[in-house]
DNA sequence: ATATGGTCTAAGACACTTGT
DNA sequence: ACAAGTGTCTTAGACCATAT
């Protein structure tokens, strides 16, 4: 009947095509969430989980006993953070020191009058990310389309997880078969670590959106630690189907389970271009 | 309900072109 | 020759759409 067809625009909806990025509008809801408490209380948050993540910030830093509050929406800001390549390979904390990274991932930075600054990460919905970092320099075309990557730090990354320098090119190159699978390896802790702590970092408070919840979540030195302390790693050559241009690995720690996963995220030919570290609380 | 693969955006980096 | 303007590619961040 006329009344059952769909209309395809172009490519539709598909990919997230028209979606943008809804984390901006949660910041947005958060901000002027947070703003409406303070000047007129619990009263003027409707949303309950929004109110208890604002409660839970109150008792860690306080805030209603501060005179004034300033609430800087910066979420646009997206700071790079790219890797460097040494004896471990870390990201680069480019607006802070060590791992100390509130001011590079703050989306919303709070300032009471005592003048410490809290920088909140928030993030939305059951997809989220930690870092994502270009890779495409060290991994690339040229090097896969010939079977081996022969570059010094690209060699280095794939080493650090256990991954197999000729198995991971036969991935992403359609000419060869590929060699899709799982496979468990142990890599260097204190190499892991590294990257999970310098990705994670510390000195900010997540805020964290899912279905029904908003998980509230203090990052402190001694979390960052303890969320980055992982054991065996899990190779999905081909992500988990062993058919797509992607490889996984995965950790577990304490608080997450880490998908890190190599791929092309720009929707190009599929060769590598990032490294991204998904995660799930658990 | 979840896992997987995908594509959006802004901004920065760099290359190239044009005006003076 | 050099600065200013324009164009293209890459990076970082985000999380959604679809298949299973």
């Amino acid at each position: 009947g006329i009344s059952n067809f769909k209309i395809k625009w172009g490519n539709g909806s598909s990919g997230n095509r028209g979606a943008n990025n809804r984390g901006n509008a949660f910041e947005k809801e958060f901000a002027d969430s947070l703003f409406a408490w303070f000047e007129e209380g619990d009263d003027a948050v409707k949303d309950a989980s929004i109110l208890a993540a604002i409660q839970d910030l109150d008792k860690e830093y306080d805030l209603s006993s501060s005179k004034e509050i300033w609430i800087d929406v910066v979420g646009g800001e997206n700071t790079k953070r790219p890797l460097k390549y040494g004896n471990k390979i870390v990201l680069t904390n480019t607006k802070g020191s060590g791992y100390d990274i509130g001011t590079s991932v703050t989306d919303i930075t709070v300032t009471t009058d005592k003048g410490k600054n809290i920088y909140l990460s928030l993030k939305l919905g059951g997809t989220t990310t930690f870092f994502n970092v270009g890779i495409r320099k060290k991994l690339r075309q040229d090097e896969i389309d010939k079977g081996t990557i022969k570059d010094k730090d690209g060699k280095a990354l794939l080493k650090m997880f256990g991954i197999n320098n000729k198995r991971f090119c036969t991935i992403f190159n359609d000419k060869v078969k590929t060699k899709g699978g799982k496979v468990t390896t142990k890599p260097d802790e204190n190499l892991i670590q590294g990257l999970l702590q310098s990705g994670i970092g510390y000195g900010y408070h997540v805020i964290h959106q899912l279905k029904g919840k908003v998980l509230s979540k203090k990052m402190d030195s001694k979390a960052m630690k303890a969320a980055a302390k992982v054991g065996a790693c899990t190779v999905y050559y081909g992500g988990n189907t062993g058919k797509g241009k992607r490889i996984d690995m995965e950790f577990k720690s304490s608080y997450y389970t880490f998908k890190l996963n190599i791929r092309d995220t720009q929707g190009k030919d599929g060769y590598p271009t990032r490294m991204m570290c998904d995660f799930k609380n658990n």
